[in-house]
DNA sequence: CGAAAATTTGACGACTCTCAAGTCGAGTGG
DNA sequence: CCACTCGACTTGAGAGTCGTCAAATTTTCG
């Protein structure tokens, strides 16, 4: 697993917020925004298990952002947990709850992870004095609007073998924009429960579909790492149209200078 | 349909943006903030027919609000078109379209509308001036997501008799908080057609879903109108907690002080 | 009234769920 | 080193939900 010159030097610079927005909309940021940004961070906590980070209708008076690991965000249903997005390091996961006080859904993690605190105080100073900031944060939210919707077109559309090749398409691609995972996959610590709540399946189901995608040789799920071997056919059978994520225009996921 | 003194007020006030955010944060608006937002809205337009006002991946210098009628979020799949959501007067529809350059679905309405446009230069003096606004501003859009985030979960965890029992329910929810609609249910434009877009099946088995809701008592669709007859039994039928539509504390849609 | 659009119905097959049982692998104690 | 245990995963059978294809019926509107 590498990764390019351009990440190696924004991670020395600005180690717990190098990947925010990285090979989006990050170089629009001057060197002082993304000072600003990375000293805004006053906390850092290491999780080794799984735990809940933010719970649902609570209110928090910090932010958090995403250095290392896997958080997905959830929502109790009747009976069952249900997955709704995966986060990916770099991604500041609640900054919504910011703007929107309570949050309508609860943060999990998945597998070990390394998590950056930001007082809301902090956050309501950059708005107020750095309007450029502002509107990237307002932006980085707005991202995370454009996957849920891409998931949802997702859902209407598609089988449970296809929802699990799309999200493991989409996973591999963001990973690939922060400079994670590699040209034949990404390490995970996902496992078939969780991908059962994040396809909105039954784990008995998932497996079912796993083996399926395994036998087509479009990916090899096994626990900690999951095996990519042809991209083409991956995005052609999840119907895999990365435009939604506002990457650069030009960025290759398959090459080095991600 | 009747209207609380309070909305009447205020849309003789701001007859363009009145609704905007009604019953929700709006009450934190000072007057001047309500007035540089109603006069922001520097074309109104009027369409009978359904109609793309903003398509995908183009690039606009404007947002628009819709002041009166329907709007839905569409995706365009494979063979056919995908609802996202649906829009209801006061929402300002594309307003992310200003922070993401580009959009990664289309408007399309639905019966006849009047829309209010806003220049996005205007956004940006709202932006670098105003604070509050822009916090306000976003805001507006993180409620998007929440809506998003909640069908997520929804179509993961309904059959369709009850994601359409939901649309409903979140319909006739979000046309109260704005004045509209009455307690019996609301007038609508929306066929089988376009609610088959929205919940992911196809028409056919959408008008047997509604005739198994007809036969509960628990909606009863016919073109032009939706009529809602036990909102408690709707509500639970549909799993309905309208806590992520962000409503102000104690707002009834069942009574007449919406 | 007549044509077009919207809605309804029936039959059959595909996808997914539930219930139940069985397999595999990592870690533990003897 | 082996038996045991626990969690994760796999397999099988039957039932429910939903899609497809085809046709009939109702509504809308010129």
């Amino acid at each position: 697993m590498t990764m390019t010159q351009w990440d190696q030097n924004e991670l020395e610079a600005y180690p717990l917020t190098g990947r925010f927005l990285a090979n989006r909309v990050r170089a629009e940021l001057t060197a002082e925004e993304k000072r600003v940004l990375e000293t805004s961070v006053d906390e850092v906590e290491v999780f080794d298990r799984t735990r809940r980070i933010l719970t649902q209708g609570e209110v928090y008076n910090h932010s958090t952002i995403l250095i290392d690991g896997l958080v997905m965000r959830t929502i109790e249903g009747a009976d069952r947990r249900h997955g709704i997005s995966i986060q990916v390091p770099g991604d500041f996961v609640d900054l919504h709850c910011f703007a929107l006080k309570r949050l309508d859904h609860n943060l999990d993690t998945v597998g070990p992870v390394r998590l950056g605190y930001v007082r809301h105080s902090r956050l309501r100073e950059i708005m107020d004095h750095y309007p450029k900031l502002a509107r990237i944060l307002w932006f980085a939210t707005l991202v995370d609007a454009a996957i849920h919707r891409e998931w949802v077109m997702k859902l209407e559309q598609l089988t449970v073998p296809k929802r699990l090749a799309h999200v493991f398409a989409e996973n591999w691609y963001r990973l690939r924009l922060v400079g994670l995972g590699d040209e034949n996959g990404f390490a995970s610590p996902l496992n078939q429960a969780v991908l059962s709540e994040l396809v909105g399946a039954t784990p008995i189901h998932v497996s079912r579909a796993l083996k399926d995608l395994r036998e087509r040789g479009i990916a090899d799920f096994s626990r900690g790492r999951i095996d990519l071997p042809d991209r083409e056919k991956l995005y052609e059978f999840a119907a895999f149209d990365p435009d939604y994520l506002y990457g650069t225009k030009g960025f290759d996921p398959g090459s080095e200078n991600g």
